[in-house]
DNA sequence: TCTGGGGTCCTTCCGCCA
DNA sequence: TCTGTGGCGGAAGGACCC
């Protein structure tokens, strides 16, 4: 009989939150929103304790990166604007973000799996997939629990996750990505789930279409229209129908998702297929009236893509920029060229090339610079 | 008080060419 | 030669995800 296949989801719970809590473990239990810009360090009193940022007063573009629980009680989310999160929680510990701090964590707790189980598959900083299929003992019988085995594995993986960061996190483990994604949200924080498609009605039809991880706000916007709101709901539809709204691939992709259809192989990493830097500004500018201090931004989003860029060892054929105007609405400008490029000046020129091309009658929110077509230099 | 930054993938359109 | 078709690369936009 082959191995059954066991898939497993992990994610970090609350994780940029949760390593800022390890190096301030004063703040336990207690409402903290990470987000917004460089300000808001805390500042180390003399007394030795410290003092940190509240919401409360908050006044700037930045959105919440990410809450701890006790912050999310409160109706904070992560995408949310820091000045809604300050309404809700004025009271909430306003943390900037450490993102180097955060990738260090996430490799050390990746680490820590790969000792138990080597077949992962990265899916950012604090998630992977992981393939159980063939660790030693995933397919055996525990006393009455079928699924013993595969369920020792997957808290031998939480334990060493704990041991190696100090960190918890939330584990789905079923015969696909898809479901595994699903299962892994069902007992957060902290928590293992374990399901087959045997148990598809009881735990997973109930839920909201949204939990199924491709389908966004406007398919679900759409899908509400229809009437279906819950992934039972969706699976009952025919196929034809989901079709006829959606097209043919994403209609069918809806309709075997709602069964837990998912054959996907695990993907262990490739090379990467673009590197963009872009920015925000505090203010919106005018092309022409703040043209010293856009050209300004530009230089440095070019100079910091064309530091990564020869960092990683990669050059960009395609160069391309990105605007987003006062109104949200969003432009890109590609350029193709004939080689490669991972200099400052290249990059600046091809970028200023693009930029002709585009209309600046309104004001601007945002700039960025991209390199796609990707080789390695 | 609206709405970050870094990505991937898909679709559509267009021009070019066989 | 005319017309059609289909592949392909590039460009633009959009949906989605962490």
């Amino acid at each position: 009989m082959p191995p059954r296949r066991w898939i497993a989801h992990l994610d970090m719970d609350a994780f940029y939150a949760s390593v800022e809590l390890l190096r301030y473990p004063e703040l336990a239990g207690r409402a903290v929103v990470i987000g917004g810009g460089r300000r808001h360090q805390p500042v180390l009193l003399p007394d030795g304790t410290r003092r940190f940022a509240t919401l409360a007063g908050y006044a700037g573009r930045g959105v919440v990166t990410t809450a701890t629980y006790p912050a999310r009680d409160h109706g904070v989310h992560s995408g949310m604007g820091l000045m809604k999160a300050a309404q809700r929680a004025p009271q909430a510990i306003l943390l900037p973000t450490d993102f180097e701090r955060y990738r260090e964590y996430s490799r050390r707790f990746k680490a820590a799996v790969a000792e138990v189980a080597p077949v992962i598959e990265d899916r950012g900083i604090d998630e992977i997939y992981i393939d159980l299929s063939e660790v030693p003992g995933a397919q055996e019988a525990v006393g009455h629990d079928p699924f013993g085995g595969v369920r020792a594995v997957a808290q031998e993986i939480r334990n060493n996750v704990r041991r190696a960061t100090g960190l918890t996190c939330s584990i789905g483990v079923t015969p696909n990505k898809l479901l595994a994604k699903i299962a892994s949200e069902l007992d957060k924080p902290d928590g293992l789930t374990v399901l087959t498609h045997a148990d598809l009605p009881a735990r997973v039809w109930p839920l909201p279409v949204r939990r199924i991880n491709g389908i966004g706000p406007k398919a679900a916007d759409k899908l509400a229209a229809l009437g279906i709101r819950t992934v039972g709901e969706l699976a009952a539809q025919d196929r034809t129908l989901l079709q006829q709204h959606f097209g043919r691939a994403y209609g069918r992709w809806l309709h075997d998702a709602a069964q837990g259809v998912d054959d996907r192989p695990l993907v262990t990493r490739g090379e990467p297929v673009s590197m963009s830097r872009e920015t925000t500004f505090d203010r919106d500018l005018h092309a022409v009236r703040d043209r010293a201090e856009l050209t300004g931004i530009l230089d440095t989003l070019v100079r910091q893509l064309a530091t990564d860029l020869q960092r990683k060892g990669y050059a960009g054929r395609t160069i391309g920029i990105k605007l987003r105007f006062e109104d949200f609405r969003t432009v890109t400008r590609d350029q193709t060229l004939p080689q490669p490029v991972a200099d400052a000046a290249a990059i600046r020129h091809a970028a200023g090339q693009c930029l002709k091309r585009v209309d600046l009658t309104r004001r601007l929110r945002l700039l960025g610079v991209r390199a796609a077509a990707l080789s390695r230099t």
